[in-house]
DNA sequence: CCGATATTGGAAAACGCTTCAAATCTCCCG
DNA sequence: CGGGAGATTTGAAGCGTTTTCCAATATCGG
């Protein structure tokens, strides 16, 4: 065949039409060929991949989802990114995407509740199949959630759950999580405990100062009050919570605190005050980074199932969007568990008592 | 049994023409009020985006984008997101494009070609409107690249960028910040200079090293050859790679580590050896992250100006979209500056001389 | 060889929106 | 009061797929 000068004056991309007048076969078959469907013989199928690839055929995602009214996506919306946690659970959520054969489109609120709602207004108008959010500290409003949820499109909240009914939630196991951090500290000898917990209006600083508190009610230890303050979940919440502490002019032996950021603010101001970790006070902390095993010393850590919490979140998400109206929401919990550094492994800060 | 055939109210997705229908409009004045067209009258568009609100309708990204032959959005491959480096950039994105209206797809490569490949192939199915890109390390086919470019569709690589012509291209000045550290590691005494080299196959471990070797020959500073260590860019290559400089049973004083990661390496190799930073060995490194002011001690380091380079990246492709066949590719390069922290202030390590 | 049953392939109608050209309405001028 | 010039609004034609549903043609048992 000689190339004919064929019109090709228009644009750049090809479509399932170009392939079809090339091959003189219709568009109909082209698109159950690409797609693997059995109306079409192995030859013919054969010869039109060939095309495709020749041509260099990309299928138009908005038409094929505009036209089989799906998208085969789910919308992920995160706080942060440049976190341990969420970059460790969001591979969770790819790969398990991967495996399902879905397609993820990941946003970044960046804490930030107004972004947020944007991003879940984009990702409705993108018509994505499911939903898997974890919530920005400052979400307040929650009206578009029930918008969602009359929608019918399957929403998993992760982690940063909120207290509704109706969605999935998929968490670590927050308040026994802390309770076994605590029981630790007392069984190694620790009576004077500090806790610097989160916010508590999010379920997370709930749950862990929760842990906490049972613990010490388990075991008989005493709480005191002045020791329980309550921040953030950043860096400077752990500095300015630690200095407060060291204002009250009593130490405890021991600081459990909310988020590994929020160890990181204590292990600052303990440096400006010249406090030695574990020497001069000890510590133990909820979550993890890539970086502890350079801090000076490593910390011991409560450790989350952070690849699992992403995956779990997209499975149910599926789950819930294949059995639609059947579905009921579900709400699961990953077990943690307690990692042994440098900190916490046995009372040392004891000799220097509290006077209480 | 009295299992209803149906004629049940389906799908629940509001559209323009539900609008239409309830406000005795036509679909078009439905859409054009929506999209603010002047064409439409105040009073209408009022009356139109009222009942829009109530019936909580989202326009279908789909459609609009299939009818209107453009996606407004930007498709962005990064290699890794739990990172300092990238999580910065994708927020000097994320806003650039915000400010822009338009849309980001972030897809996440995992350093691994394969998976690039496959996001490469999504996005063009989405019709992003452009592309940013930052390579994969194993990246080795550089063909779909040229597809994209037959098309007309805006690429533009960002930090990891492939030798080859027709793109747009946005980086740090790698090569004159490697110049300026070891610049300043041989102003305050220091001569005998390790450097633990990325990859050569990749432009920022080519232009660190060369930058590297530049000051060196300026400043008439011998170089040793044993000193000179490739090797990948995280943790373990820098650990392996000062394990073998200990070989060598000849100690440099200072060492210039192409990432902070591999920084990070020899921080933990050194703690094995028993060696303290500065004391024994003195340090600096390209690049930072949010942890380094935790390290004992903080490093010196080379900063890169992140968010400008995700900032620049969006603009670029943005301009080469509207300019079209007009545009011709533009090559970026931002300024880096030197930050002194605990590492490298003054010459220490020489007390101990190296045998040479 | 007949009708029945597979096999293959195709025509036409969505999908929800935008674009384009054309229709209708208002108002003002001469 | 006819004629326009805006100002508003609309009908029709796609955008590139998928989805029925139907039409050929091939295969086959009797």
């Amino acid at each position: 065949m000689s190339q004919k000068p064929k019109a090709e004056p228009r644009g750049f991309q090809i479509t399932l039409a170009d392939i079809a007048r090339k091959l003189g076969v219709s568009k109909v078959t082209v698109s159950k060929a690409l797609r693997g469907h059995p109306d079409i013989s192995k030859e013919t199928v054969k010869k039109i991949k060939v095309m495709a690839r020749e041509l260099g055929y990309y299928p138009n995602f908005m038409a094929r989802n505009l036209s089989s009214q799906k998208s085969n996506t789910i919308g992920v919306i995160v706080p942060k990114i440049a976190h341990h946690f969420f970059a460790s659970v969001i591979e969770g959520i790819y790969d398990a995407a991967f495996q399902h054969n879905y397609e993820i489109i990941l946003t970044v609120s960046q804490e930030n509740a107004e972004r947020e709602l944007q991003h879940v207004n984009s990702l409705l108008s993108m018509r994505v199949d499911g939903l898997i959010l974890s919530l920005s500290q400052q979400t307040k409003d929650y009206t578009v959630f029930h918008t969602i949820r009359k929608k019918g499109i399957p929403l998993t909240f992760m982690d940063r759950v909120p207290k509704l009914d109706g969605f999935n939630t998929v968490v670590a196991d927050d308040r026994a999580g802390a309770f076994t951090a605590i029981e630790h500290a007392i069984n190694i000898g620790y009576r004077n405990i500090a806790h610097l917990g989160g916010y508590q209006h999010t379920n997370i600083g709930i749950e862990r100062s929760q842990g906490f508190l049972d613990a010490m009610k388990h075991h008989d230890v005493p709480v005191n009050r002045e020791w329980i303050i309550y921040g953030g979940f950043d860096e400077t919440d752990g500095y300015k919570g630690f200095m407060k502490l060291h204002e009250t002019g009593r130490m405890p032996e021991v600081v459990f605190a909310v988020t590994f950021p929020v160890a990181l603010g204590v292990y600052r101001a303990a440096e400006e005050l010249g406090m030695k970790i574990p020497r001069d006070v000890d510590i133990l902390c909820f979550g993890n980074s890539g970086l502890n095993q350079f801090l000076a010393p490593p910390m011991s850590y409560v450790d989350q199932p952070t690849y699992e919490l992403g995956r779990r979140a997209l499975e149910v998400t599926l789950e819930n969007l294949q059995q639609g109206e059947l579905f009921v929401p579900q709400h699961i919990k990953l077990p943690t568990h307690l990692v042994l550094c440098k900190t916490c492994t046995k009372k040392v800060a004891g000799t220097r008592k509290a006077r209480s």
